[in-house]
RNA sequence: CGGGGUGUAGCUCAGUUUGGUAGAGCGCGGGCUUUGGGAGCCUGAGGCCGGAGGUUCGAGUCCUCUCGCCCCGACCA
């Protein structure tokens, strides 16, 4: 059945279909595309320009900490992910294996794998087994420590059910490995890269995050604890945009990797690791963006402003175009686009850079020249404006895009607000919850035990996002079991 | 891997009931007219109808087999 062509146009609204509107959404924004291996997905120029943004910002703030850059391999050998118990059981069944090398012809015109391999080798799902194994060798003395080093890579998992950006079977993110001599040190350490996590979410991603403990059943496969920012998505969901782990002795012990303290013992080495992926992207779409598509912090913004000149006829480009230099002149030092193709119409433009979430437009047409103007749109509202064609204009414009900025996240902080509660029994907790779908974050109390965890994820579907950092003590009783509980914990369904 | 669905143009799908020249919308190319919210008209290009076999004078359509993909269940940054 033939919809009418504005709808054509247009992607599913979120209030039809959460899911498609996403998916609509980064596919028509040309974010990212399917890949033709099923799980994976290709990131585009529109959807690379942001993670290279947030890859730079969060570079810096790394290096600001002290981090240093450093590459490790992709594959590991096999004998590696088993030395550590609990890091074995959680990856792996997700492991891709690497058994043969070479290809020779199948008889059938393809080609088949040729030479097995002595020893397979694993795509890293997480680099600390190959990583402890070399710092193993690095590490003799307290003099050697700490050890603090970060790497931007991809990793592989091989997961069941994918989506774009949230879940791929291959995916970017930075991953950093951290040598400590004591264990204060360590958790000092896991504490610090928590916060410039929160600090980078709330910052340059205008998204609130909760920061808190991961249980035992959420932590990290291997470590002591697991620390996490925890945001919430426009449907309600919560979503891990990031974690750092304390990882104790383990890694350590498993590896056997000792130094020498100052008083000539010799001690295995603290370690943390923590990292932010690719998803950061999908967490960004779905706690910002709207029906028209993307809705992107002007931080972030690969294009901060989009200026679109009007008019076509060549005595109103010649008094429109003159303008547009002025206010690129205006405007230097901000990521800023000029789009005068006369091939498209301006009605296209505006919703083809709302689509990719440009913060600022700035329309420049014969009446706008006329009136000694130019019309301004911000992303985040639709709002439009008349800006005086004066000296003002740049810092008019500059002011506009930190008023989004704020704006974005004072939204999605009332947002989180109005979609978090507090709740004393299952049976309401299981009518705010409903059946299906984002509830947004309860706050109850529970007894602290991975049965009465499970119990809950099995019956309704949520789980414990985490055991939130300054949390007030307050005693209660779990609203599962009756037993006593000293704080209440996050419970929501997750991404 | 268990349950359900679906394969026709780049995309979304009609056509299959009752076998008879391969279709529409969107998108794409060209031309003219257009330009303040996804422009209009004209004109083109584009298909091994998932694959193999069969029935038939004739198969997108009927039969058999096969493969791919999607959705739902166990895992997950």
């Amino acid at each position: 059945m033939p919809k009418p062509a504005r709808d054509e146009k247009a992607i599913t609204p979120r209030s039809e279909d959460y899911s498609r509107w996403y998916t609509d959404l980064v596919l028509r924004a040309k974010l990212a595309d399917y890949s033709p291996v099923p799980g994976c997905m290709v990131i585009r120029p529109n959807g690379y320009a942001i993670w290279e943004r947030l890859r730079d910002a969060l570079d810096g703030m790394f290096r600001d900490t002290g981090h240093e850059n450093a590459y490790f391999p992709l594959f590991i050998p096999v004998e590696f992910l088993a030395k550590e118990a609990e890091h074995v059981e959680g990856f792996a069944m997700e492991c891709g294996v690497v058994t043969h090398s070479g290809l020779e012809p199948d008889g059938e015109g393809g080609l088949r794998p040729k030479g097995e391999l002595d020893s397979p080798l694993i795509l890293r799902p997480t680099s600390e087994t190959i990583i402890w194994h070399m710092y193993g060798q690095w590490i003799e003395s307290y003099r050697d420590l700490p050890i603090l080093i970060n790497q931007w890579a991809n990793v592989v998992r091989w997961e069941m059910r994918t989506r774009l950006f949230l879940r791929t079977r291959e995916f970017l993110w930075q991953e950093g490995h951290t040598a400590h001599a004591t264990a204060d040190e360590a958790v000092a350490e896991t504490l610090t890269i928590l916060d410039v996590y929160r600090r980078f979410a709330e910052e340059w991603m205008a998204i609130p995050v909760l920061t808190g403990k991961k249980t035992e059943a959420e932590k990290f496969a291997g470590a002591v604890d697991t620390y996490c920012i925890e945001a919430l998505t426009q449907d309600g969901r919560a979503i891990q945009a990031g974690t750092s782990h304390y990882l104790g002795q383990n890694f350590a012990k498993a590896f056997d990797v000792t130094f020498q303290n100052e008083s000539n013992q010799r001690e295995h080495v603290y370690a943390t690791s923590w990292g932010v992926s690719t998803r950061l992207i999908g967490a960004l779409i779905m706690c910002h963006s709207d029906d028209q598509g993307l809705v992107c912090p002007p931080k972030l913004a690969p294009t901060e402003v989009v200026v679109v000149p009007i008019g076509r006829k060549d005595e109103d480009r010649a008094i429109v175009l003159p303008v547009v230099e002025r206010l690129r002149e205006q405007l230097a030092g901000l990521r800023v686009k000029v789009d005068a193709d006369p091939k498209q119409s301006p009605g296209f433009k505006f919703a083809e850079y709302e689509l990719r979430g440009v913060p600022l437009r700035v329309e420049v047409g014969p009446r706008d020249v006329a009136a000694g103007q130019v019309t301004v749109a911000r992303r985040d509202t639709g709002e439009k404006t008349a800006l005086p064609l004066d000296d003002n204009l740049g810092t008019a414009v500059r002011g506009l895009l930190d008023d989004i900025q704020q704006a974005l996240y004072d939204r999605a902080l009332a947002f989180r607000e109005q979609s978090t509660h507090r709740v004393d029994s299952y049976d309401e907790f299981k009518q705010i919850l409903g059946d299906e779908g984002g509830a947004g974050l309860l706050l109850a109390h529970w007894d602290g035990t991975t049965e009465t965890e499970k119990r809950v994820q099995e019956e309704t579907g949520a789980t414990i996002r985490c055991i939130p950092d300054g949390g007030e003590v307050e005693e209660g009783s779990c609203m599962v079991t009756g037993k006593p509980s000293r704080q209440r914990v996050v419970f929501a369904r997750a991404y």
